[in-house]
RNA sequence: GGUGGGAUGGGUGAGAGGCUGAAACCAACAGUUUGCUAAACUGUCGUACGGGUAACUGUACCGCGGGUUCGAAUCCCGCUCCCACCGCCA
């Protein structure tokens, strides 16, 4: 949710930043503007009303204890006629922030300087790219079909037991995902994040806390009888870890990490793109998480990238990263890079990783905050990105280390595995 | 699921209609003393929002939401959460 205070004295700038997501938020600024002085005006009369009424109060208790009844009613008269103007400016007040706040609530996040103004993923810039996907010599198989042949995945089981998006993966392939998780957890580690092992349910303040609701809720598995929500990725327990925290001091920098099962309802999805590992009701991921003192979100940011590039290295895969333009942002988002790694089978390139700086985006919902070196509060700033998500990884390692009659495992992860070919 | 107890500032914890934005103690911060450390002493020390360049100032907040009252942390009603014991269960 963007501040107030930025509205009221950055509005040019935030309908600049706006268009390159192609919103024209002008009226929507203008309208909160409007409401604010209007907030403002009605907030500083219901002030002095109240401050009158204390005062009076206070009279006429000193009135009572010396005795004076007969003052002491009088005076009680005038209170009534306060009274009344006083709840009535009291709804009037609540109704103006109910209104505000609504609106508030639909404006995203304004982009970066960096991002670029574009409509969809066609308008991303590729920043970066590494590696040589393989050339095969004989007909190479989506995973899929190799998860099938090697009995590594059971998509039809998991549509018996659950449904659809909801895989059982079993023998070498349940030992792969296990083997991936510490893999990635253990670097995440390395890299100085602290592992957190979340809920996987939370409550609503902690989907409003992150952003998932009250918009998204649409995405979110819900649970009526308790009302819980099933994360759909670790950023939602551990960013909110830090819900109305107030830092006390200006020298932090928190880094955690986490793997959780992830939960999307993916209402509205269909067709090849949903096809097999590439999108899933219910994946495994593991997520880094940062609370920055602004100053450092730039750096923090860039070692992200690092953790995750180095990841992606270390699995021999090839991969580009992109930076999304405005329209192809996530809502929350102030600048976004996605990694992509390339399936030599189905010959594109999958995302296996969104790293994202958020800025104050989140902060100021969960009023998270930090004294900065004046003592003041400040809205501390949050990152978050996969390192990695599982699903797609797993289906470019199948697909890309394919030989024909198996499927080599990469070395980094054969201690993990205790094997190095699936056959 | 049953029964009972509780929720006050960073922590412990008083307060039981006006003298309480809140005692006291601890922690923290600044200073004095000190060869250094420790100790002692002095002072500062909640958050949010509004107004003001600022010093400052107004309002709200004692789990949350209502109510009674001229006046509520304190009384009444509803809710949430926590703790303890019992039952059940991994």
């Amino acid at each position: 949710m963007l501040e107030i205070q930025r509205i009221r004295n950055e509005k040019q700038a935030i309908i600049d930043g706006l268009k390159k997501r192609q919103i024209d938020a002008t009226q929507t600024l203008e309208q909160i503007l409007v409401l604010d002085t209007e907030w403002r005006k009605n907030k500083t009369s219901l002030d002095n009303i109240a401050a009158e009424s204390n005062l009076l109060a206070k009279e006429i208790g000193d009135l009572f204890k010396s005795g004076k009844s007969g003052e002491a009613n009088q005076l009680k008269e005038k209170t009534a006629v306060l009274k009344t103007s006083e709840s009535e400016l009291k709804l009037k007040v609540e109704e103006l922030e109910h209104q505000i706040q609504g609106l508030l609530y639909t404006l995203p996040n304004v982009p970066n300087d960096l991002v670029k103004n574009g409509r969809d993923a066609a308008d991303n810039e590729i920043v970066f790219s590494h590696g040589q996907g393989p050339v095969f010599s004989f007909v190479a198989h989506p995973h899929w079909d190799l998860a099938k042949k090697y009995n590594l995945i059971d998509f039809e089981l998991g549509v018996k037991v659950t449904g659809a998006g909801f895989p059982f993966y079993r023998g070498k392939g349940a030992k792969l995902q296990r083997a991936l998780i510490s893999f990635f957890l253990d670097e995440a580690q390395h890299a100085g994040y602290e592992e957190f092992i979340s809920p996987h349910m939370v409550n609503e303040a902690s989907g409003i806390g992150t952003g998932q609701l009250p918009d998204k809720e649409g995405q979110m598995y819900y649970m009526p009888a308790d009302d819980f929500y099933m994360i759909p990725t670790a950023e939602v327990p551990l960013t909110n870890i830090f819900r109305d925290v107030l830092l006390p001091d200006p020298n932090f920098s928190i880094k955690m990490c986490g793997y959780t099962p992830c939960f999307r309802r993916e209402a509205g999805s269909y067709g090849k793109d949903v096809r097999g590992l590439n999108r899933l009701h219910q994946f495994d991921k593991v997520e880094i998480v940062r609370i920055e003192n602004p100053q450092n979100t730039a750096v923090a940011l860039e070692e992200m990238m690092e953790h995750v590039k180095g990841l992606l290295i270390k699995l021999g895969l090839e991969f580009r990263i992109l930076r999304l333009c405005g329209g192809d942002m996530g809502f929350a988002s102030a600048m976004t890079y996605d990694f992509e790694v390339y399936s030599a089978a189905q010959e594109k390139w999958l995302e296996v990783s969104s790293v994202s700086r958020f800025d104050t985006f989140q902060s100021n919902r969960l009023k998270l905050r930090f004294k900065d070196a004046d003592k003041r509060s400040q809205l501390a700033h949050t990152l978050n990105g996969s390192a990695l998500a599982l699903p797609r990884i797993v289906a470019a390692l199948l697909e890309n280390y394919q030989t024909g009659n198996q499927i080599i495992i990469p070395e980094v992860l054969q201690p993990y595995t205790g094997f190095d070919t699936i056959s």
